[in-house]
DNA sequence: ACTTAACCGAGACGGTACGTCGAGTCTTTCT
DNA sequence: AGAAAGACTCGACGTACCGTCTCGGTTAAGT
C-alpha cells in the first residue's frame, strides 16, 4: 500500500554489510567491556569500518547502542496455557530472561542513564519490553474473561512493577536466581500472604 | 581504653569549610546539570576550592557524588499509626519523596550506572533507602504480631519491589503523581483485585 | 590532415559547461577564501557539479588550482620601445601585475607550498611567468645587439631575481606600491649606485 | 636589571624538559617528513608528551613550527674584511646557508604559506633573516664611509632582493649550487654587465 | 618561639575519547 | 561513456574531562 517504492535510489546505496557489522560489533563489545568502556573508535575497528561511517548514521554512542540492543532482542513468544499463575509466571520469567541476555544486562544501566539526560530512556525500555507487556495484558484479560479476577486490573502498573523490580535487581548486580520470578508472582497475585477477610 | 583517639593530630587540620562547600557545590550542580555534565573542575570552581583538595578526600567523581547525595538525605521518620494500609502507604510515599528530592532524582540514574561498574550501586541505594526498608519491616512485623498477616512475609522482597518500581518511574522521567503510592499499595496488599477463593 | 580528430568519440561527450564552471568556481573561491580554506566539495557545490566530475579530470586539488590559475592569466603583451630602462621597467611591472591579480596573489603561496612537496612548483611558476621571461630575454638581447650592454648577461638569473624578489613581497603581504618596479630596475641596471671606476 | 623576579611562582612550574622535547621533536620531524606531513599527534608521540600539553602552549601547528625554527637558527656571525665584494658575497652566502639548513629548507614554503593566511609570514622571515640584514647594512654603510659607493643605497631593498631571489630558488627545488652567491653578487654590485657610461 | 607535618590553592601534565572535517575513492542510477 | 548523487576510508584536527603531579604558602599541635 505504501507508495514510496521509487524513493530516491540515486547514489551509492548504503552498505548493508557495514551497517550489520557495526551493530554486531557494538553488541559484542557491549557484553565484553560494558557501556562506559565502549568506544566508538573500538566499534569502528572491530567492525572494519571508519568512524565517520558510524557518525553518519548515528548521532551519538547511546543512539547506536539503543539500536544495537533493539536489533538483538528476540520477541520471546509465550503461549498462554489458560492457568493464571502459570502464565504470569512465564511472562515474568520472560522479562528476567530479557534483562539477563548478555548484552542487555551488561549495558542497560549505562545506556539508560545516558538516555535519561534527554528523556528518551522510556523509549528504549518500551521497545525492549512491550512484547512482554502485551503478553501480560492478554493473560490478565483472559483471566478476567474467565472470571478469575476482576476487569479493573491496571495492567500498565502491573507491568511497571515487574519491569522495575527486576531492573532494580540488575542494578544491584544480584544474580537472577531461579526463584525470583516465583516469589514475585506470589506477591503480585496474592498480596501480602496470609491476609484474608480484611475489607479494603 | 579506646586506642586511636590520640593518633597524631599534628599538622593543619582539615578545613571543615572547604569540605562543606564541596558537598554543597556538588549537590547544587547535580540538580542543575545532572551527573554526566557534572565536572570536578566545575565543583572546585563553585566551591572556591582547588581540585587537589577534592581528590585528597574523594577518590573519584562518583564517590564524591555518593557522599553528597547521602549528606543531603533526611531520615524521613514515619510514625506508625497501627493501621497496616495507612502505614505502608506512608512508607511508600517516603520512598517517593526520597527519589523526588531534587538532587537525587536528577542524579541517581547517572551515578548508579557509574557504580554498577564496580558493583557498588547497591551500597548507595541501600544507604539512601535503608531507613525506609527498616520502617517497612517494622510495619509488617507489627501487623503480623497483630495477626493481620502471616509472619512469613519477605520484607526484603517487598521493599525491593517498591524501591524498584518507583526507581523505574524516575528513569522513565514520569512525574510522580500523587496516586502512585496509593495504587502501588493497593496492588501489594491485595494482589490482583477481585481474586478470591483460589487456592494457592 | 591531422589524424586524431576521429579518436573514439563514443559515449557522452565531456560537458564543456561543467569544465568551465569548475575552473570559474575555483578561481572565485580562491580569491574569497584562499587556498587552504578552498575545498573540493565547495567548488563542486558552487559549480553545480558533482565531486566525481572534478576528480575525473583533475587528480588533486592542487592540480585543479594550477589549471584554474593558468586559465585566468592573461599573456601580458608588452611592446618594446627600444629604450632599455623603459622596457625593463615595463617587463618588471608586468610581473608585478601578474602577482597582484586577485586569485593569484591570494592563492600562490598556498598552492606553491603544496607543489613544493612533489617538486612541481617550478612548473606553475614557469607557466605563469614564462611570457615575462621571454619578453625580458628579448629586451636584453636587443639591447646587447644595440651595444648598450654585453652579450653575456644571464637572463635566466635576471628573471629569477625579479620574480623572486617580487614574490617575496607577496609573501610579506606588502602592498605592491607603484615604485617597486622603479626601484628594482634601478638596482638591477646600475648595481650599487654611486659605484664607479672600481675594477671587478 | 629586570625587576620582575617575583612574577607569579604559584602552581606547578612548566616542565622545561617537555618544552625542549617538543621543539626538538618538531625540528626533527620537519626535516624528515616536511611541514604538510607534520602532525601534532606525531610531535607529541615523538616528544613523549601529550597532545594537550602542546596545545596548551601553542595555538596552532604553524605557531609551534615558527618557534621551533627560530630556536634552531644560529646567528651566523660574519666578520667583515673591508673588501666590499668579498663581504657582500659572504653575507649572501650566509643567507644561502640559512635556507639550506635542513629543517628550514624543508619546511619554509609550507609554514610561510600557512602564515600568509594571517599575515604573519613577515615575522618569521624577519626573525630568521634580520641578523643577515643587519650585517648587510653594516657592510654597505662601511663601504659608503670608505667612499666606494654612495650613501643613498636602499639596504632594505637590497636585502629583500637577496632574500627573495634565494627563497625563490628554494621553492623551485633547485639545489643551491656553489656559484649562486657569486652570480647574484655580480649582478647586484655591477648591474647589467658591460654597461658603462650611460647616465642615469 | 620554633619546628614540623598536614593542609590548601594554583596550575601543568599524561591520557583517553570525543565529535568534526576534508581529501580522495568507489558504487550506483540517470542521461 | 559521462555525469550526479552520495556512501565510504583514512588521517588528523582541536576540545573536554579525568585523575596525577609538583610547586609555594598556610596553619595548628607539639617541643
Amino acid at each position: 500500500m505504501s507508495t514510496d517504492p521509487a524513493e530516491d535510489r540515486r547514489g551509492r546505496p548504503r552498505s548493508t554489510h557495514a551497517h550489520a557489522a557495526i551493530l554486531d560489533a557494538t553488541l559484542h563489545l557491549l557484553t565484553e567491556v560494558g557501556y562506559t568502556r565502549l568506544t566508538v573508535e573500538g566499534i569502528a575497528a572491530r567492525a572494519g569500518v571508519s568512524k565517520t561511517t558510524i557518525y553518519r548514521w548515528w548521532p551519538t554512542k547511546s543512539a547506536l547502542t539503543v539500536e544495537a540492543i533493539r536489533s538483538g532482542s528476540t520477541p520471546a513468544p509465550v503461549e498462554p496455557t489458560g492457568d493464571l499463575r502459570t502464565d504470569v509466571r512465564a511472562a515474568v520469567q520472560a522479562v528476567v530472561d530479557c534483562y539477563a541476555r548478555s548484552a542487555v544486562g551488561a549495558a542497560l544501566p549505562g545506556v539508560v542513564a545516558d538516555l535519561v539526560q534527554d528523556g528518551t530512556a522510556g523509549e528504549l525500555l518500551d521497545a525492549l519490553l512491550h512484547p512482554h507487556r502485551d503478553a501480560l495484558q492478554r493473560i490478565v484479560r483472559d483471566a478476567a474473561d474467565r472470571g478469575e479476577i476482576g476487569h479493573d486490573v491496571d495492567t500498565e502498573l502491573l507491568h511497571e512493577v515487574v519491569a522495575g523490580a527486576l531492573f532494580y535487581r540488575v542494578l544491584l548486580g544480584r544474580r537472577m536466581s531461579g526463584d525470583v520470578a516465583e516469589e514475585l508472582v506470589g506477591l503480585l497475585l496474592d498480596g501480602l500472604p496470609g491476609r484474608r477477610g480484611v475489607p479494603r
